[in-house]
DNA sequence: CTTCAATATGACTCCCGATTCACCTTTCCG
DNA sequence: CGGAAAGGTGAATCGGGAGTCATATTGAAG
């Protein structure tokens, strides 16, 4: 997991009904080979600009094998978005696993965010495109996303690690800080770096925003 | 701008050489017209779907007439998303002038920003979507946000209103944060309501997330 | 009332790209 | 080996939609 260059995405034989999950492990390999193909693509050209055929020649095949595997080129990227969800979720949480209370796993969680968007800046442009083409496959990321997410904080809450609050809003709002703070530092321009931006938000974590940080009521 | 159904978009004659600027209040209201169909028809059916038919149809005018006032498809949308900025930026703007300090202006900016997009749904995709057809007006977009931000959390820094700390980038998590907190809570449900929305954030900003608020050595 | 520039029209052209399909090649298994 | 299922090929089809253009209408100036 450490370089992520390898994007193993034959094993799920396709979510729904495609034309048909691939029955030979040569069948398996080329399957495969165009997911890998079509994220670069997509991830380059975007949804729209990209062609069926600029897929197909990036994974070394003929356009007809395309449909052997795919319905069509909405199905192609919704289960890209699938895969490429399992994958950063499973990062991140491994990431995090060994940390000792919230505000660590925040850090962490954050700067390897970062780390993977920096490295995989596919993921950014396939996720967000998706949303205009099949909104339901994109809320699906941010909700199993924000589940798990909402889970964790509401553990911290128990332990006494965390104030107690809406952690569903809070949720979202940290997963927007990633997004807008990884497309701005993590692809647009590295003018600051991660450690910067890990220290600032934890600083807002810790302390909050204002100076007379009194409590409530 | 309590309704804000009118939005006006007649006055700028195109940032760029376009075709032509209308040089008849006739020809000046036709392109407004055009503009306003094309909001909503790519705030509703998205760019890519929206054909200039639709946005003519839409707008009660010939398809021909469209190429009398923009160049193409991509140029209207990138006027669009200029319009749209200056108007949601001059009405947060607005909202915000009379708070006594930054706390406030946060709660009542993030609130009349949910508030907008509510009220203002195509704005959310138009700007989406634009990222994906000409990123650099969708730079432009957030970068003239942000920068109007940072230098009101640089005055209330000097205010003593806010904690030190590097405003840029906590400007991207707090743009980030209202992205999201609109789409997730003004565009997709309103199951929990923007006092709410609001208040947590508040919550953060005041105390931070964890509980052990020390300052730092 | 003319005249002309500005506008408006909508049928037509033209290209692009997703999908199809008839026909090969490889693999598997008795 | 034989042949059938699975996999692979790429030229051809087909529809949709952006952009064009010859023609018609408008309205303001003179």
């Amino acid at each position: 997991m450490t370089t992520a260059s390898q994007t193993n995405a034959a094993q799920a034989p396709a979510a729904s009904g495609g034309p048909g999950a691939p029955k030979t492990a040569r069948g398996a390999r080329t399957r495969a080979r165009i997911l890998k193909a079509a994220e670069h693509t997509f991830g380059t050209l975007g949804y729209h600009r990209a062609g069926i055929s600029d897929i197909t020649r990036a994974a070394g095949v003929a356009q007809g094998t395309f449909y052997t595997y795919f319905a069509g080129k909405e199905e192609i990227l919704r289960e890209l978005v699938r895969d490429m969800g399992h994958q950063v979720r499973a990062h991140l949480a491994a990431e995090i696993l060994d940390t000792d209370n919230r505000l660590e796993a925040e850090e962490r969680g954050l700067r390897a965010f970062l780390q993977y968007l920096y490295e995989n800046p596919s993921l950014y442009r396939v996720l967000q495109e998706a949303q205009f083409v099949d909104e339901a496959i994109y809320r699906d990321y941010y909700e199993a996303f924000g589940k798990g997410y909402v889970r964790m904080l509401a553990n911290a809450t128990r332990k006494g690690e965390i104030r107690p609050g809406n952690n569903e809003v809070r949720v979202w709002a940290l997963m927007g800080m990633s997004n807008f703070l990884g497309l701005r530092y993590a692809l647009w321009e590295q003018d600051v770096s991660f450690d910067e931006i890990v220290e600032t938000l934890s600083d807002l974590f810790r302390n909050g925003l204002t100076l007379d940080g009194k409590e409530k009521p």
